[in-house]
DNA sequence: GAAATAATATAGCCAATGCTATTTTTCAAT
DNA sequence: ATTGAAAAATAGCATTGGCTATATTATTTC
């Protein structure tokens, strides 16, 4: 039996087949296993370009965690090349890290900018955004992007 | 200072205003800890429905985990007050259940098909949809389904 | 009804992410 | 230069959600 036989609905139960499923949610897990880690990088970047540095304690007030949170995943985002850090020293971003952060930031602002466009409130979208970013795949983003320039292009025409 | 002052921009400052961004990460954490709870009882009601029964062995294949992580999350469902279940017996939905899985199934549905209307694949729809039906807020869903509705009377409607 | 099989329960491990309390280090101010 | 405040590091704990290995209980089959 080939590995993609059988995706989508199953016909002999009104479940969708199981292979699927299960894809989806191991996708799911993985997506949140680096959410936390994206949020760092992003907030980082944000805070290194408007600042000029991100120490632990302002990211921790961003996120609402305490500093020693951020003491710790700090470790976890340098021993996976995100950034470099020297003791009592500010937190910089690799190559990687801003390669990160740049995804990270295109991706959210897609999210939320699309949200706004079909209506909700910018406070809603904010918030929306920050959860949904993470599980959107390139393929819904494109979507995203299209239905972006679609509405955009309209009321440049001056359609309803 | 008003507790829901300055709520947006910060003019001192490029970024978003730190209590909004909090706000934000933390309702994402909440959502987190919570969106477990909610696939297992969607999984069960779907279970219960097509087959009848919702054993530990099927919860685990469908959701891709070893049987003990079930079982652990099972006694965490009972708990919260979510499933009944008796050793060696099947798993049941208490009411609480059964209406937490009626709004996680309705919300599912419309992120699912709100992603489709827009020219998302179904697979991939299916696959974002398990991570982003738990970050849409009540708001959000009204304006998919505003959208949903729009689209679909433009279609009976004959429009391109 | 006894044996084999299937399902569930339990024990014990690990990693991730949060916390508080405390120590260490740096920096700023006198 | 010393001190005091701020920041970061560290220790130690709890919870959640994974896992494997194993024991127990039901069920099925002969």
């Amino acid at each position: 039996m080939s590995q993609h036989e059988n995706i989508g609905h199953d016909a002999e139960t009104g479940l969708i087949d199981a292979n699927a499923q299960v894809e989806s949610f191991r996708q799911t897990r993985n997506n949140r296993r680096t959410e936390l880690v994206e949020d760092y990088v992003e907030l980082i970047a944000d805070l290194l370009e408007d600042g000029g540095e991100a120490r632990q304690v302002d990211i921790a007030q961003r996120l609402g965690v305490a500093q020693p949170t951020v003491a710790k995943m700090l470790k976890r985002l340098g021993a996976e090349g995100y950034i470099q850090q020297r003791r009592y020293r500010g937190i910089f971003l690799t190559d990687a890290g801003r390669q990160l952060a740049e995804l990270c930031r295109e991706r959210h602002q897609i999210v939320e900018s699309f949200l706004c466009s079909i209506g909700v409130s910018a406070e809603t979208a904010r918030i929306d955004a920050e959860g949904m970013e993470h599980h959107a795949s390139p393929e819904t983003l494109e979507a995203f992007k299209r239905f972006l320039i679609q509405t955009t292009s309209s009321r440049i025409a001056g359609e309803a």
